[in-house]
DNA sequence: GCCACCGGTGGC
DNA sequence: GCCACCGGTGGC
């Protein structure tokens, strides 16, 4: 197992990292920075002491002495650069950039007398102990930006402390303490640079300091403190400058180390003064490489110090018993709970039921953790409100009397009022008969995702303009058969009709076309509202906007407004058009709480839920992946489009999901009011929704796979008069307008024309698509048929193909024409 | 990248 | 000790 150099960029987030290394009396230490979405926040992860003499690569390469005590009285001199990075055997491949000097402080326990250590920032350096301190940061890091501490006179002053600590750009804070000792004594004030130690062991403090406004509220954050009895806490911080709502969103001292049964956490303050600070005599001396010890299969750093590859501490969070996914019961039918011993499964996959998914507030942890913006937390209780203290002891579970780990299944009998929802639109759905498989791949809904991989919920230009052509504004669309295949002709029973049983959700809506209009009128028209509001915001939901995939909307003001839209007008959320959502804003909010203190709906999906997205009036199939809250009390999921690649996930307003009946509802009624419309002859102004199904041959009529191509509607329409009505209904193309072959009149609603003359389109023979010209069309026995003409042959071979071996070259036939060449069909 | 599986944790 | 299941790994 390859040994991690401390330092080394395996922590970088989000694209950098950056180490600190510290040296006293031949031992150097090293500390492993994360750095933080934000590029401004970084915290420690790792903290080694590097033997004297030791060769990097051998295999006490990287251990932590106890012997090793920084104190700021005892602070000597400072920062000579030293680039990790181009260190001996450096494996690092950190940037060896700008190397910032760092004044820092260090002693020994001798010096000391006490089991305590600490690391501090401190401008005073003085210049035994202490030989450099040393940080690799990247060219961007805002470190680089801050007062450079001049390199010539890196020898500590102990002059004005508030000038020094305004050029101490890095600081570092250790902790150590063991449950073998007594509590320590907290340094006295001339052991921590004049100022009296504000932090005791097991005190989280990483919100906190005496200057600051919300110091009180960000101490109450306080935990992990059952950690074991061999702790060591060791803590960094960077100087800058932070506004008192940063500093509420900074994290929690989640990360630590575990070296040889210690546990080390690691912090990050905003302070400018040292703490008390203990290290435990029974640590910490043990490689590596007795990490490989460690019985789990896990990585070997992570074995050790119980932190994964990236140097996060596994942090396992139980579920908090409140959420929606929490409440909700075992579906029973999921892979997860079949697995489970209850439903009488092996118990091997030892997973939660996939259709409660994970804790919707762990969730919101681990996004905040991960991404750590200015940002709401991502908070969604099930209808139980945060209240501030709440809020503030969240990560506080057992201490702050919060709601705790990992509850047992609360029973749900009442369920959610949309459990019948997730319950369709789970993986875990009953048409799952495929055992030992993740339903959300084995349910026969979720196996139309083959279909969907045909094309991509972005197409290209050509392709996009294939199925949405606009003129003038005005959304031509494809034209669509009226003609539904049993089954639509099923579901377009009067029942599932506006105006004609359920009417809940488009009770304003004439039409699915107007349905789905007002709900896309609406998310647009908020998506235009808040942005101008404010650009700044969170701006996660946006990122459909924000792709760049999507057009502007170019709705001016919504005409209808139906139930469902203003019940989702709750949803309403800023957005923004920025390609990419900046985890910090670059303008704090005066927020104290940055969470919304109420949350008054439950999340409309759940984890794994199949829902449509709607994306520029198509709706795609796609699954939920996470959930977060907004500022505005509103849920953004996180959604995958089935059958797309991730770069394609974004996160999405939950008005802009429909539920599966939902997207079924709009696409039936759309059709049947499309093909009245076409019948009246009046759809120039038709707005004309797909839904993007991954089952098109199901939902879509091979009439509807054959359509014509966008934008060329019937010009004319009508009862034509067959020149040869003897001759079986013939529909002489030349008779007819001379670009529209028309027969509606013939046979109503199955005969709809699909296509012009001269249209090309590919015709099937013998399971092999041609391209074909279509000359002329006919109904035949009640059938539409078309003439081809088979391009590069002979004219002898042109034939009456039926409408259901005619394809409309787009992207799906084009692939059908492919594959279906090359065998694969 | 998905998925089956596993070690281990935390609550009860 | 049991149970639920988190966080992670490795195979495919």
């Amino acid at each position: 197992m390859p040994m991690q150099r401390p330092g080394g960029g395996g922590v970088a987030i989000e694209g950098s990292a950056g180490a600190l290394s510290v040296s006293c009396e031949n031992k150097r230490v090293f500390f492993e920075m994360r750095r933080f979405a934000d590029e401004m926040t970084r915290m420690p992860t790792s903290c080694f002491v590097e033997q004297p003499g030791d060769s990097l690569s051998s295999e006490h390469e990287f251990c932590l002495e106890d012997n090793v005590q920084v104190l700021p009285q005892h602070a000597t001199s400072v920062a000579k650069q030293v680039d990790p990075a181009s260190d001996d055997n450096g494996s690092d491949k950190t940037p060896s950039n700008t190397v910032k000097t760092t004044n820092a402080v260090l002693s020994h326990p001798e010096e000391v007398g006490s089991t305590t250590a600490a690391i501090t920032p401190s401008p005073r350096i003085s210049s035994s102990s202490i030989d450099s301190v040393t940080e690799a940061s990247d060219p961007g890091h805002p470190m680089s930006e801050e007062p450079e501490v001049n390199q010539e006179t890196k020898t500590a002053t102990n002059e004005s402390e508030t000038e020094s600590e305004s050029q101490t750009p890095m600081g570092l804070l250790l902790w150590a303490a063991t449950a073998l000792k007594p509590e320590p004594e907290p340094l006295n004030e001339d052991q921590c640079c004049d100022q009296a130690p504000l932090y005791h062991n097991n005190e989280f403090v990483s919100l906190s300091s005496p200057n600051r406004p919300d110091a009180e509220q960000a101490t109450q954050r306080q935990d992990y403190d059952e950690m074991s009895n061999h702790k060591v806490y060791v803590g960094g911080f960077e100087r800058r400058s932070i506004t008192p709502q940063q500093q509420l969103s900074y994290p929690p001292p989640l990360e630590t180390t575990i070296i040889n049964g210690t546990q080390y956490f690691l912090s990050e303050y905003d302070t400018g003064f040292a703490s008390s600070s203990e290290l435990g005599s029974s640590s910490i001396s043990v490689p590596y490489r007795d990490a490989m010890l460690c019985p789990s299969g896990a990585s070997l750093t992570s074995k050790l110090n119980n932190t994964n590859r990236k140097g996060k501490k596994r942090q396992r969070m139980s579920r908090c018993g409140q959420c929606h996914t929490c409440t909700l019961q075992d579906c029973g039918e999921c892979s997860h709970c079949r697995d489970m011993p209850k439903f009488g499964g092996p118990g091997k996959m030892k997973q939660c039921c996939s259709r409660r998914g994970k804790c919707l507030r762990n969730n919101a942890i681990s996004h905040q953790m991960s991404t750590y913006t200015d940002g709401p937390l991502v908070l969604s209780l099930d209808g139980t409100p945060i209240d501030e203290e709440e809020h503030n002891t969240l990560l506080v579970p057992k201490k702050q009397g919060g709601p705790g780990g990992r509850k047992r299944s609360q029973a749900n009998t009442n369920g959610s009022p949309r459990n019948h929802k997730v319950a369709d639109c789970s993986p875990s759905s009953p048409t799952d008969s495929k055992p030992k498989k993740h339903t959300h791949n084995s349910s026969a809904s979720e196996s139309d995702i083959v279909d969907m991989s045909n094309s991509s919920p972005f197409l290209e230009n050509n392709q996009k303009e294939n199925i949405h052509s606009e003129t003038n504004g005005r959304r031509v669309g494809r034209s669509r058969s009226p003609v539904l295949s049993p089954e639509r002709k099923s579901k377009t029973s009067d029942d599932d009709l506006p105006g004609n049983g359920e009417e809940e959700d488009v009770d304003d809506c004439e039409s699915a076309k107007s349905f789905i209009s007002c709900k896309s009128r609406e998310s647009m028209e908020r998506h235009d509202e808040d942005n101008s509001q404010d650009e700044n915001e969170c701006s996660s939901s946006s990122a459909v906007v924000s792709t760049g995939r999507r057009r502007k909307p170019t709705y001016k003001a919504a005409t209808m407004m139906d139930d469902t839209s203003k019940k989702r007008e709750r949803s309403k959320s800023p957005k923004t058009t920025k390609p990419k959502p900046k985890p910090r804003a670059k303008k704090p909010k005066i927020v104290k709480c940055p969470v919304p203190l109420k949350q008054s709906t439950d999340p409309m999906f759940n984890m794994n839920d199949k829902v449509y997205a709607a994306d520029n009036e198509i709706l795609y199939v796609s699954k939920i992946l996470a959930v977060r809250t907004t500022q505005e009390n509103t849920f953004q999921y996180k959604i995958h489009y089935l059958g797309y690649k991730k770069r394609y996930d974004c996160w999405m307003d939950e008005y802009l999901l429909l539920t599966a009946e939902e997207a079924e509802e709009f696409r039936v009624i759309g059709e049947k009011d499309l093909a009245e419309t076409v019948r009246d002859d009046e759809g120039g102004d038709d707005e004309s929704f797909e839904v993007i199904s991954k089952s098109p041959s199901k939902s879509r009529t091979k009439a509807q796979r054959g359509a014509g191509k966008p934008g060329r509607k019937p010009k004319q329409r009508g009862r034509k008069k067959s020149r040869n009505k003897k001759d079986s209904d013939i529909v002489d193309l030349e008779e007819s307008t001379p670009e529209v072959v028309d027969s509606t009149s013939v046979n109503g609603d199955d005969l709809v024309p699909q296509f012009v003359r001269n249209d090309d389109v590919y015709a099937q023979h013998k399971q092999i698509l041609y391209e074909a010209k279509i000359i002329n069309s006919r109904c035949f026995k009640g059938k539409l048929e078309y003439r081809v003409h088979y391009q590069g042959f002979k004219k002898s071979s042109d034939c009456w193909l039926d409408l259901s071996l005619v394809y409309a070259i787009d992207y799906k036939s084009k692939r059908l024409y492919r594959d279906l060449r090359k065998g694969k069909r």
